[in-house]
DNA sequence: CCCAATTTGTTCGTATGTATA
DNA sequence: TTATACATACGAACAAATTGG
């Protein structure tokens, strides 16, 4: 992957400079989050594609001409938000959406006895429609745009356990269709990723009870009516920039609803 | 605090020594979590109490025979899990459980509009009573074993939000009363800390949606049935030891349960 | 108001250990 | 075995915030 002519190295000589110098807005910001942010506007731009593996640390600190312990500082940071994954005696990668980061860091429901498995998913509905008011808001676009809307169950030991609504704006997902949604070989955020060059890093969930209406009753095979638990996400891509919006109606007789932990060390 | 003589900082020499040796079983551990073990230790002993100030940097550096940035490292983690907090130019001081820290971490419910606030807090009822077999096996005892069993109403800007039923067992709070519940200035945890030397570090939460019961309406000032979230907690001190259990029945018409946000930087 | 002392925050550089290919 | 990568540990210097004189 490295070219190198007669053992010397190199690297950011080919072709376009991997890393944009500090930018001269970060004056007044420690250089370690400057570096932070050229290195999450490389991921951002797709200069460093996921699942790619980063130059070394050494490399890295002699591209932006800083220190190692400057530069891993950086990168910690990185590593702590999940945006790139650093692995020893092998390098550091930009962290794709892969089923295992899906289930700790977005999917909060579990068993009763706090057992985690991977929900099988049901594509129950697509549709082109438009953003409702509070969509619109929540996604911090304008009532009225384009939108794709659809439906999935999730499923755990073969019992329906959620009904997720789900309302992307058409501008950042051209392209998308029933059969992609479908077809799809991995998690809906890794096709989010290597698609669309969307990249969800992080999400704002709130719950509420609610009585089940008809029609999701239905889904989930409950008596309409039934107390069960509402979630509103809105997942956030690099700089905090709302892509998608999604309700979720979940099923909690057999199972929870968890707290992600903060367990460092 | 420090005592000197002829330029010669002392320290660790007076009294009894602030800080064990590195542990003999943490050999394998890197240096620099042995260290942050030792600090552990020490806080938990209540060798470093509630608030206080911890020795400099240097100073512990020296302590304990390390480098400065080793010791950066052990200090890094606990500030991380908010068991300690450093202040530029002032000091690293041992995180007491003031109203914030309740709001921020261990209060996950706010106004529908994302406001948050701090609940005013009813002391319904105190008894002794025996834990039961569900409770007994989260808090690590047997089933019998005798408990402090309260309640408490939660109030936001007037309006009933939540009831808790609490259970902390006898021999790890001994000497608790009514009168030491309700005449509390800060927060039950702050209690928990400054008077049975029990800090709380994280917690383990999962929610589902039920109808509610008559009492519990009654308390909450809504229709038996209705749709409410019920929480159960998990308390933790240090080595994720459990310390107290909590049912929590929270009211979502107005307001939302939120997940605690991981936010670096 | 300014100065000096103290403390944490940032940045540098080097050396060595450990895991991986 | 060898080379490469990240992980740990050391130590030094200066910046920035705070406190007290």
């Amino acid at each position: 992957m490295n070219l190198t002519i007669s053992g010397l190295r190199l690297g950011g000589m080919i072709g376009a400079a991997p890393f944009k110098p500090i930018a001269p807005e970060t004056a007044g910001m420690p250089l370690y989050r400057a570096v932070k942010r050229a290195l999450m506007q490389a991921i951002e731009d797709g200069r460093l594609a996921p699942g790619a593996a980063m130059p070394s640390e050494a490399r890295l600190a002699a591209n932006f001409g800083v220190s190692i312990g400057t530069l891993r500082q950086a990168v910690g940071e990185l590593v702590a938000e999940h945006i790139v994954v650093r692995r020893q005696g092998r390098g550091t990668f930009v962290a794709r959406h892969s089923a295992e980061r899906f289930l700790f860091q977005f999917f909060h429901v579990e068993r009763g006895d706090g057992r985690r498995e991977a929900p099988t998913v049901e594509l129950l509905g697509f549709e082109r429609g438009r953003l409702d008011d509070e969509v619109a808001e929540a996604l911090g676009r304008r009532p009225g745009d384009a939108a794709w809307l659809f439906d999935n169950r999730l499923m755990l030991q073969g019992r329906p356990v959620a009904h997720d609504r789900i309302a992307l704006p058409v501008a950042l997902f051209r392209g998308l269709s029933e059969k992609r949604l479908h077809d799809r070989p991995g998690t809906l955020y890794r096709l989010y990723q290597d698609e669309f060059a969307i990249t969800v890093v992080r999400a704002l969930e709130r719950a509420r009870a609610i009585a089940v209406d008809r029609a999701t009753a239905r889904v989930l095979g409950v008596p309409p009516g039934a107390p069960v638990l509402q979630l509103r996400r809105i997942a956030l891509s690099f700089g905090d920039k709302p892509v998608e919006y999604r309700v979720s109606t979940v099923h909690t007789a057999v199972h929870d609803y968890v707290q992600t932990l903060v367990r460092p060390g």
